[in-house]
DNA sequence: ACTTTGCTTTACGTTAACGTCAACTATAGT
DNA sequence: ACTATAGTTGACGTTAACGTAAAGCAAAGT
């Protein structure tokens, strides 16, 4: 890749290399990391993967807050314990809208259908996991009354 | 290790090697991976994380209805999203407890706790990304409207 | 001009959670 | 006695999801 030199002939309005004040915020990969408490590493992963595309601007990436709300989706989503692939298959639908035909967007609502159904296990698996924390809890504290009363 | 030949000289009472009418309920360890739909591979897996502790009459692994919820609750677990290791010390409490002194019961308290706010954390990631499916769907059947009336 | 700071790519390393043989053993049925 | 059917222990392989280190560019401050 021939390192291209053409010198932004983009007429970006009032393109302030820095410090857009009252335009739409963007990050550098360093800032979307520390706001997730997460490395650039998994951010440069995570588009790697397919679930960011953020611009350009030379060499360096930059986010919108397009990217950034993925961004805040993928790690949901991972803490809710789907793999990314699955992450992805949930955010393509988000790009597959606008320009798809009625079997694409059948799809789209059973791969919907199939995810509600999947929280809702989420959810009944937390409801159990909690009676399970107050079970455990009851009864550490029953024996710490029987241990200085 | 030498295979010690102890032929079995415990007097447990009607102990048919097989067929236990009317008995507590023990499983081979294929009857559970079928069950919950694992391998053997991983129930001997969670076994080496110190997950399971199943009996052993002579070679076999011989699992019983304690062993069957914990292998349950470990699979729930890792449907939250959790690894092994954070299953291990939440199912350690259990092991933990009836000879626990005031400091371990305390201790056990405090982990209680964060895990209790780890899930009202997958609860709320859950509520979010319930309406993110709402959000797609809605706009899904608008471009279903929207394209053949 | 020089250094710092932050980013870039490339590439190999690591960890968790199993999968996949291979070689062996024990029990049950015929 | 032979075979089929689980189950057993290694031991190495694999995949996902990053970590880590190397080498270099580029704007920004001093």
């Amino acid at each position: 890749m021939p390192k291209s030199s053409h010198i932004a002939s983009q007429a970006t309005p009032p393109d302030s290399t820095e410090g857009d004040v009252s335009e739409k915020p963007t990050y550098a990969i360093g800032e979307l990391a520390e706001m997730f408490e997460v490395t650039p590493r998994t951010i440069r992963f995570y588009e790697q993967e397919g679930l960011l595309a953020p611009e350009r601007r030379g060499q360096r990436r930059i986010y919108h807050d397009k990217d950034r709300v993925r961004l805040k989706l993928t790690l949901r989503g991972k803490r809710l314990g789907f793999t990314l692939a699955e992450i992805r298959e949930v955010v393509e639908l988000y790009d597959a809208m606008p320009d798809g035909n009625a079997r694409q967007l059948h799809r789209i609502l059973e791969i919907l259908a199939e995810k509600r159904a999947e929280m809702e296990q989420r959810k009944e698996d937390i409801r159990l996991m909690q009676n399970e924390l107050d079970d455990v809890e009851t009864r550490c504290r029953a024996a710490l009354e029987g241990l200085a009363p």
